[in-house]
DNA sequence: TTTACGTTTTGACAATTAACAAAATGATGA
DNA sequence: TCATCATTTTGTTAATTGTCAAAACGTAAA
């Protein structure tokens, strides 16, 4: 069993903000400008987060007009890579910054936001 | 709940070298230079990181004769640091480099490599 | 009090990281 | 076609990381 690949998602997703992501993604589908305007970071910041989650499985997009969404595929994500959402979950989701982003994104609307 | 302190465990306990660490000590107290033979690091890299992760918890210390033996303290280890460590054991103990690490500790002898 | 030696600290280096500003890209709709 | 605007890429900066060599530390034994 080689191990490189699943050190790596492992060490991704142990970063602040990619963990924000990853909780409010299961929330439902967002885009760029709006995880931008929940997490307080710049657009390029976010793409950035999001291009290396994408390029390890983790994350799956799709266009929608002018957006691109952004979510999480469970049916088909990696075993490892869904074990180790569950332990993030499990551990983290109570913790206060990850509550109010939890309560931002059932306000946040990119009709508004994203102009 | 504040969740800093959580991460930074989290976060220092996806580096190979660190999890080579816990998953050998889970199996028995080692030194400094028992550990360096093993996983073929020099002894300030080891020493490093025994350091990192005795000063978060997740490692204790106790003098013994010319040598310090390392060991995990699962009695007074903190509740998230035991969870993560059985997740790490749950997925990675069965990686190549892992099983390796484990069948050398069964030979090293500090008294034939440390001179 | 020396000597020996296991351990730790210090200093340096190369590599990686997260972040933003600015520019480039790409697709939609007029 | 052109303008708009969400997204991505590029370039840059400051901070952090893992590593080793060399020096310092600390302790046990001669």
């Amino acid at each position: 069993m080689e191990v490189k690949r699943e050190l790596r998602i492992f060490e991704i997703l142990t970063d602040l903000q990619r963990i924000r992501i990853v909780l409010l993604l299961k929330q439902r589908k967002l885009c760029v400008c709006e995880l931008q305007s929940i997490l307080g970071l710049s657009a390029p910041t976010v793409s950035k987060h999001l291009t290396i989650m994408k390029d390890l499985g983790i994350l799956s997009s799709e266009k929608s007009g002018k957006w691109v969404n952004y979510f999480i595929d469970f049916e088909n994500l990696h075993s490892f890579t869904r074990k180790l959402i569950g332990f993030i979950e499990d551990n983290f989701s109570d913790a206060d910054i990850f509550r109010k982003d939890s309560e931002k994104v059932e306000k946040v609307d990119r009709n508004l936001i994203c102009m």
